[in-house]
RNA sequence: GAUUCAGUAGCUCAGCUGGUAGAGCAUUACACUUUUAAUGUAGGGGUCCUGGGUUCGAGCCCCAGCUGAAUCACCA
């Protein structure tokens, strides 16, 4: 394998030789008793103040004995001076001069002790008195640097690299690491905005027997001591219910869900859904704790809450505008469709240019309705409320209106964002919600869930108070808070095609056919003009020429230029 | 799933009817004690994504594939 580092990373593996002999470690084990770092240092800066710190050395502008570099730390980057007769107040200069100047390689951890100074320049700087190798980086980061003018060059930017080397990406890009600093508080914010209510944070099964709460397509996996099949949460819903059925007022979970479906720029197949449950709530209730909490959330991530989001400014300051499916439909596309039937809808969606097809009921083409003419419309925090029956399978009936539900959803930039219900909590209407479902199901609707769990409908019948439940998109949440289109920017380490590491054994036995063929005749017949050898050996010009190369690569051939013609030899 | 674009040095990117592969940064050597995209001089570094084809000759043209991105479709 070494042979195909690449020259800069074997000369950082000469280098770790070099400290080595030198009798340094680098990769020690001891702890390193840093008492500041990079921000601290600004913020309280005194004059000659001493300090420890360790971080990353990320550039380094080496001056003859003197030399100026920076240290990266979690915090941000602080100006480091390395001055060789402060470090090497004796003789011996071997920790400036060699260890310095030519063993340490951007990209190491550096421990630093030393004193606070202002350069003439004005910048706030540590004056090395002693440093230490922490660990040797084997391999070059990519160096993306600003100017004077705060512009960047050579920024690491390809989307490929980022994702599949985040660590890489994290080093480099100051802005990544923001959205995921960010990405956390959200978390944080929402999690005490919940505590401070008196609810409470809880786990459910990941592994499910049966997978429940949504329409979606799930993962299959398998337990081999029960021998059956058990599938990766598709959601927590029924979970959660179960609980308030037990007795608790409040519980939320931050859930890994994963569905086995298309991935693109919004979708992942592991995503992460907050949902909560309240009882003795209904869903206007739920309209109103919603706005607070997002208000309060978006004010803690980003210190306002108004947010940026590709050309349009969102602000998330409550309350927000309250629309009606039926109204929403009305509104945007002119149409009426209270009291309609299946028929009727069905023709006035295809008036529209909308797509339809047999399986789709009712709800599905109101659906449809309200996703091509209205969706797109709210661009603002907006609660649609009061969905059909049809489509939510585990929500109540609509108090005033057997034909719809207690539903809503908030709208941002014209996507969902959060999900709402007054909770359906009546054991045999719910039975015949999910054997309608059945019914769907086997009409082709791929959407409907296909199984019932008894389990859930058991709990139901022991009873479950009037409740609302909550179900918000993380991901897509925090998209909204940083201005990024993608999941894949929220995500650390988003899902991609396994990617393919080439090994190349410099070896006879590792090489092809045509390759071997080369080889077996040069080892025959000794040097020969190069010329003749790719008679004799016939190969196409692309097989001829990539044989040979391989060969010289892996230092198995040699071909030597005199002044007739090219020879080429076995090594 | 469809269409379009992209893949060249560690990173960012050039490249020409099809004729020995280039720049900046990084790297190596030398010089340089308050610099800041440090500077100066000299060097080294390439499976031009993969595989076929056309051609005397392909990084470039043709075909197939891989990977990613964008738009659309599908999906919540």
């Amino acid at each position: 394998m070494s042979q195909f580092l690449s020259e800069q990373e074997l000369i950082r593996r000469e280098k770790l030789q070099g400290l080595r002999d030198l009798g340094i470690n680098p990769y020690p084990a001891d702890l390193y008793p840093l008492n500041s770092n990079s921000s601290d240092i600004k913020q309280n800066y005194e004059e000659g103040k001493k300090v420890i710190i360790a971080g990353r050395l990320m550039s380094a502008r080496i001056q003859g004995k003197a030399s100026f570099a920076e240290i990266q730390d979690s915090e941000g980057r602080i100006q480091v001076y390395f001055n060789r007769d402060e470090i090497c107040p004796d003789e011996d200069k071997t920790m400036y001069n060699e260890v310095f100047k030519k063993l340490i390689d951007l990209g190491d951890f550096l421990g630093i002790e030393g004193e606070l100074f202002t350069t003439q320049v004005g910048e706030k700087t540590v004056l090395v008195k002693k440093f230490v190798l922490l660990s040797k980086a084997l391999k070059p980061l990519p160096l993306p640097k600003t100017d004077k003018d705060g512009k960047v060059h050579d920024q690491f930017n390809d989307p490929e690299m980022r994702y599949r080397q985040r660590y890489a990406d994290l080093v480099v890009n100051p802005h990544v690491k923001e959205v995921f600093i960010k990405r956390s508080k959200l978390f944080t914010a929402m999690r005490n905005f919940f505590m401070d209510k008196g609810y409470m944070e809880v786990e459910t099964p990941i592994l499910q027997a049966i997978p429940g709460g949504a329409a979606a397509r799930p993962f299959i996996s398998h337990h081999n001591a029960l021998d059956i099949p058990l599938y990766l949460r598709i959601a927590n819903e029924l979970y959660l219910k179960r609980l308030i059925v037990g007795g608790f007022d409040g519980v939320f979970e931050f859930s890994k869900n994963f569905r086995n479906e298309g991935m693109d720029r919004t979708h992942n197949p592991e995503f992460t859904a907050m949902e909560i449950y309240v009882a003795y709530k209904d869903y206007n209730w739920m309209m109103e704790f919603t706005e607070n909490l997002l208000e309060h959330c978006a004010k803690e991530v980003n210190g306002t809450t108004k947010a940026k989001f590709n050309e349009y400014e969102v602000d998330f300051k409550a309350p927000y505008a309250r629309v009606s499916m039926t109204d929403a439909i009305k509104q945007y596309a002119n149409y009426d469709i209270s009291g309609k039937t299946e028929e009727e809808l069905r023709e006035a969606a295809l008036g529209m240019g909308i797509e339809v097809d047999k399986t789709m009921g009712k709800g599905k083409l109101i659906d449809e309705i309200f996703g091509a003419k209205c969706e797109g419309n709210f661009i603002q925090p907006t609660f649609i409320t009061d969905y059909p029956k049809e489509m939510s399978p585990l929500c109540k009936e609509h108090r005033h209106n057997p034909e719809l539900t207690e539903r809503f959803e908030l709208m941002v930039c014209g996507k969902e964002i959060a999900n709402a219900y007054s909770e359906l909590n009546d054991p045999i209407d719910q039975r015949e919600r999910f054997e309608e479902q059945i019914r769907l199901a086997e009409k082709g609707d791929d959407e409907a869930t296909g199984l019932i769990d008894q389990d859930f409908l058991r709990a139901l019948e022991y009873g479950m108070p009037p409740t609302s439940g909550l179900g918000i998109g993380m991901d897509r949440l925090i998209m909204f808070l940083t201005n990024n289109p993608a999941i894949q920017e929220v995500l650390f380490f988003p899902q991609m095609r396994p990617e393919k590491i080439k090994k190349l054994n410099p070896s006879v036995e590792s090489l092809n056919e045509e390759e071997k063929l080369v080889y077996q005749l040069l080892e025959t017949q000794g040097a020969m003009p190069l010329n003749d050898l790719k008679e004799q050996v016939a190969l196409s010009n692309k097989k001829w020429d990539l044989a040979v190369k391989t060969l010289t690569k892996l230092n198995l051939a040699k071909v030597t230029k005199t002044d007739e013609s090219l020879l080429i030899e076995i090594i």
